[in-house]
DNA sequence: ACCTGAACACCGTTCAAGT
DNA sequence: ACCTGAACACCGTTCAAGT
């Protein structure tokens, strides 16, 4: 599903077998992000619960036993999953966010459709990262949460500072502009409110837009 | 936890051991909400990942097996878990809004105090209720779910009557400030934002207040 | 009707050992 | 360094049997 690229190569060309170990192919790291990977593919077919560390290991064509040379135990490999998840969903705004122009009305709604549409397309990993779980355990990942919630702390506070934002608390607005897409984003992936791909967009521009309204200084 | 009354009255006094069953005292349907129970302290205590059948039966006092009389599954249980929720926060909001006058910018707030306050007071059903689950398997869970969303769509209706809020599908509206609500409550709960019990009601006001400004017509 | 002993195929995790 | 066989204590679920 997901495409990941190892640092190290691997020489030989690959088997079309479900990711047969060609002999000895995982050293140098990469069984660490084929665990990761299977653990995705896993998570999207039969939710968070139905992962399970001894099918990615099979999946990977590795006994389960070698996955804790790369992870403390199952919870780890979650938070492995999480990382990479805040990561890329970090990325993909910041892309978006490059051709957003200057208003904070529209920058906010190119945050809120990047993070739908990541929900939309990837409800394994979404599902991780929304997940009840706070990872102080995992530092790496704590710190990529802080990372990508910290884009939303910068565009609000240049809202403030462009004066389109109400008065406020930073911190707090960018919690609550959070709390709106992950609210939206859930009940989308329940199937509690039922959206085509092709709607996606424009489903998303008028939900977030109508709280977007409350906290913006004018109509835009 | 949760006092819970059984149809049937048990006539013998209750040991203090953790709950024992005195001799084929879970007849006639105490069993299966003696379960319910166990099932939602199990929750509250090591998460929904951490609840257990087995684990369900011993805390009740009775074989494992026996639960099967009552549930099809383990998702049987969360389901029932979940269905007792939904009753629970629809009677209270029910019971909140008697007295929350007439006015739809009160009432919608209201009602998300109470959604709040059960979360925070409740976080183990809280997460049954709002985990990734869509329960068409399980018909009376389906309904009781149905019947929770339709307090929102009589109140919307009721605001859009009014001319308190703006045009716009009441479905819809909705579904916008249950997702508005469900994201605060999740974000508290998984400690991404941490309040404390005696502000929970003006952090929510805070909070809900701002996207509601965004559909209400005049501000209040 | 309601409950259970014994069993099956699975888990996560650990130990002690192989290269 | 990286991987594994064997084992432990747990699961969910089923069968066949007890009252």
């Amino acid at each position: 599903m997901t495409a990941r690229r190892a640092s190290t190569a691997t020489t030989s060309p690959r088997p079309r077998q479900p990711q047969r170990k060609a002999r000895g192919d995982y050293h140098h790291g990469n069984l660490r992000s084929a665990l990761i990977d299977a653990a995705v593919v896993l998570i999207s077919e039969h939710g968070v619960a139905g992962f399970t560390l001894r099918e990615a290991a099979r999946l990977v064509g590795v006994d389960h036993r070698a996955a804790y040379r790369h992870f403390a135990d199952r919870d780890a490999v979650l938070a492995a999953v999480a990382e990479q998840g805040y990561r890329d969903l970090h990325r993909l705004v910041t892309e978006a966010l490059v051709d957003a122009g200057p208003s904070i009305r529209t920058r906010l709604l190119t945050i809120a459709r990047v993070y739908v549409r990541f929900a939309f397309a990837e409800p394994g990993r979404y599902q991780v990262l929304a997940g009840p779980h706070n990872y102080l355990r995992f530092p790496t990942t704590d710190t990529a949460v802080d990372d990508a919630f910290a884009i939303l702390v910068t565009e609000i506070e240049r809202g403030c500072r462009r004066r389109e934002l109400v008065n406020g608390d930073v911190t707090e607005l960018a919690a609550w502009f959070w709390s709106t897409m992950h609210g939206l984003a859930d009940l989308i992936l329940s199937r509690r409110v039922r959206v085509r791909r092709e709607l996606l967009d424009g489903f998303t521009d008028r939900m977030i837009g109508r709280g977007l309204s409350g906290v913006l200084r004018k109509a835009t």
